[in-house]
DNA sequence: GGGTTTTTGCAACTTGATTGCAAATAACTT
DNA sequence: AAGTTATTTGCAATCAAGTTGCAAAAACCC
């Protein structure tokens, strides 16, 4: 085996997930994009395993903590894997900026998330912070006159 | 005309957006719910208006910073009117909390949120804190032994 | 009132995602 | 190692949110 196959079925037995051919594809896959990756994109990239296996794998990797979820601005749910061993702390996680001009996503790897102080009761799990507007791109592409 | 619906046709007039039955109904309904709607909310409270023109009106709304939209936790989008005169300032916004367990969702509007510093070429117009985890009513229900 | 534009409702469609079920694979037991 | 059970997978069907084409209705403008 590989190391990163090594790598990947460690991770997930760690989590008590049992590492089949398939999970391990999803998992190595979402490890090696650095982005988040929707349910549609995957299927592109693992063109083997079928749209439903991949649902059920996110899904599952969902309720272990091994990745979580945003929406990309457009209604589609993107994942990303933790990036601390396994527990998905909030200080891991990074801003995300929607461009509304060319509809991409992108991760803000540099920029930390504040986290505001919630009222009681709450437990927090996650935190995504999504920040829409115009892409470097689209507006120098766009600039107006003055 | 009342009063409200004479509010309501003030909005949308000074947007530049005509007054129409169906868009006053909408945004009737949208002020006085004091939480953020989906399309399937609005169509179940206004029998009367059909979910193609419901989903036209939210997205000329949109179009012309009536409101503004997020995403729930689950893929759904939600709406929510601007709160200053028209301008969706970021500074109006709040954050919202999705409760992982009951699956609702919570305007948090005693808490600001606060803005990250943006790389360059990065233009702003709308930002989202979404906060998941568990709400109070869930996680007293769920409170584990020690 | 007559002509034009805008809005609306209906039905059909698109797309992302999930589910039921039987076949395939893996795990366990003796 | 064979038989038994449990888990996972692929396929097709389904669900649900949202959008679109189009003709009828309503509003607007002389």
């Amino acid at each position: 085996m590989e190391t990163e196959e090594k790598d990947c079925s460690g991770c997930l037995e760690r989590k008590g997930i049992r590492p089949t051919a398939n999970r391990m594809l999803v998992y190595c896959a979402m490890k090696r994009s650095h982005k988040a990756l929707s349910l549609g994109e995957l299927e592109e990239i693992l063109e083997t395993v079928d749209k439903s296996s991949i649902s059920r794998t996110l899904n599952l990797f969902l309720e272990n903590h091994l990745l979580h979820s945003m929406e990309d601005g457009e209604g589609v749910v993107k994942y990303e894997l933790c990036e601390g061993r396994g527990t998905c702390s909030v200080d891991d996680m990074h801003p995300h900026f929607y461009c509304e001009m060319c509809h991409r996503l992108f991760c803000l790897k540099t920029v930390h998330i504040p986290m505001v102080e919630m009222p009681d009761g709450y437990v927090v799990n996650s935190v995504n912070y999504m920040v829409k507007g115009i892409c470097p791109d689209c507006s120098c592409k766009t600039k107006k006159p003055i």
